[in-house]
DNA sequence: CTGAAAGCGCTTACAG
DNA sequence: CTGAAAGCGCTTACAG
């Protein structure tokens, strides 16, 4: 009945039922502190019989390491985000750090929302598919907190980033497509101010260069299915239409298919090519089948969980390139039949 | 060069700047407290200069109130999950209050996780897609943390839920299926050990019991593409193959729609009928344009903060249902078509 | 309305 | 190896 006995247990508690001092129990629950093997396991059996674990958040004022990492996703209705998300969270915890999640809607709001993480003391700050300001990242700086952007990059100093090699991945694409031998390639760009979308472009539209192929025709579809359907539709309506489409992401790339197949009745890909950049889950649905280039989201999230706690020790901010892998499937004619196409 | 001049400004600081105590400072930054006007705008012109917020640690070591929720997470991959954490954690940042994610990969996990984010002292539990032991739940209880669980319940006291009406949306797509002149109907069910699962079984076997008419066929696809598409398999290579499959959610319904198409050579909705729960993006795809049962994100994201706020005000435990709503599309043969076939 | 003082639960030099 | 004491940055009765 009394409330006490119904809270957590705090040092002091265990200290008594164990018989030591609460400076001994701190050392039973810190690694590599100095205590005898006795002390530490009567404390450790006191602590059992109370229910007792440190209060992280005191220990964060003292130590002045919260142990809580801030994490930023803007749009977690991409499934490729959420992959990312996931990931992230899976191995800052696996290093005893907690995930204090921020979504925004756009990127604008992170000016407002970042520093309500820098209010509760996070060790460092993630950001996925949005960028920050410079305002910003300087604020973080100040304050001490390494920035890692994923899959964006920004040229500030004091903000690290990793990301996919876009710009090779993209020139793979552009060989895969040359070779398949189509003479009509599109790009379809996603949205236009972010870094991801201008390197696809620069990569594939720089490869088509050096193959001495011309950029059949370009639209954006700001990384959406419902703007990609409209762009695409314009693609098509044209009186001569592309073979071959590349889409800056998956997503686009499967509203490309869809348009292609039900509203023009075109197939794919004897009538048309079609390809994404991500290769979330569902461009392996059978239905799809869908050539992509995959991002890989373990070695990624692995890189940016390591450079935050580098920033976190003094380390000088770094971009960190993953290498891209085309992924062959059928949504794209390859060597051979676009071989027999010519022949 | 002083290091003290690069960290945080304190309370101190703005406090000596402004020629007021501590307390007044704090009493600034405190919703209805007691300032004048006058001190308070020279708390706030001093706080501003020094780039001063309050370090929300400290404050909520004293309040006792961490103003962080704790959200568990168990299936990114799955969309829905995703638009859930997305509407949860916007909601809770317009609230104040700051989500501190845990990701786990099995439920069973919960058990050696929860702990940790009780460690952060969060001041509740939000679970999606998952659920918890007894020993956890009177753990948390003990604790003086609600918890809620969304999109599962369990029958503990002190454990919030917030579903959707699972059982009434099943129902109606049995009406619905039916209706369209459907005589063999089958089920695939998700996970058998989730809540959600057994009721919509429970609700569409029900109500197709009502109507007088038999379950056909049932296998299970525990919520997964692939696990889904051997399931379809064994469902179509019978000799008699069903002409209706509603699926527990809508990945394995777009599973089953690819193996019909693509292995089987069938037509949806023609040959077969398919219908999936959830209504993720994917599910208005023209590819799938699929019947679907719509569960309502934000009214159950709004009912899930609210028990949350709720039990932190020590009100009852409770079950909240939300109504489901059949979303029909072309993947299933609707009454006239039905009509037709009969005639 | 304002300030001095106590205290949230912990860790960490500092002596011993 | 261990304990007493100071202090992390804040809020909140308590006097005034």
């Amino acid at each position: 009945m009394n409330p006490k006995s119904s809270l957590n247990a705090r040092s002091i508690d265990v200290a008594r039922l164990a018989g030591v001092s609460r400076s001994a129990v701190s050392r039973a629950f810190t690694e590599g502190a100095y205590v005898s093997g006795e002390t530490r396991a009567k404390i450790l059996k006191a602590a059992t019989q109370l229910g007792y674990s440190p209060n992280a958040i005191a220990r964060g004022l003292i130590t002045r390491r919260s142990r809580m990492v801030g994490v930023v996703v803007a749009d977690l209705s991409n499934p490729f985000y959420a992959r990312v998300l996931e990931a992230t969270c899976l191995k800052l915890q696996e290093a005893g750090l907690a995930p204090l999640m921020l979504s925004c809607r756009r990127s604008q709001d992170l000016d407002s929302l970042v520093p309500q993480l820098l209010a509760y003391q996070v060790d460092g700050v993630l950001i996925a598919a949005s960028t920050l300001s410079s305002t910003l990242a300087s604020q973080c700086a100040r304050a001490g907190r390494p920035v890692v952007l994923i899959n964006r990059y920004v040229n500030l100093d004091a903000v690290n980033a990793v990301t996919c090699d876009n710009v090779g991945g993209a020139r793979a694409m552009a060989d895969h497509l040359v070779q398949g031998g189509h003479k009509r390639i599109a790009f379809l760009a996603g949205l236009e101010d972010t870094s991801s979308s201008r390197d696809r472009e620069r990569g594939f539209v720089g490869r088509l260069g050096e193959l001495k192929v011309a950029l059949f025709a370009r639209e954006s579809g700001n990384y959406t299915y419902a703007d990609a359907c409209s762009a695409v539709r314009r693609l098509l309506g044209r009186r001569l239409r592309p073979d071959a489409l590349f889409c800056a992401n998956d997503t686009m790339a499967i509203a490309a298919i869809d348009i292609a197949r039900h509203e023009f009745g075109l197939e794919v890909p004897a009538d048309l090519s079609v390809a994404g950049y991500d290769n979330i889950e569902a461009a392996s649905w059978k239905g799809y089948d869908l050539t992509s280039v995959d991002q890989d989201v373990d070695r990624m999230t692995d890189a940016a969980v390591g450079l935050l706690q580098n920033g976190d020790k003094g380390g000088k901010p770094r971009h960190i390139l993953v290498p891209a892998r085309l992924e062959k499937r059928g949504s794209t004619r390859d060597v051979r039949a676009g071989a027999m196409r010519r022949a």
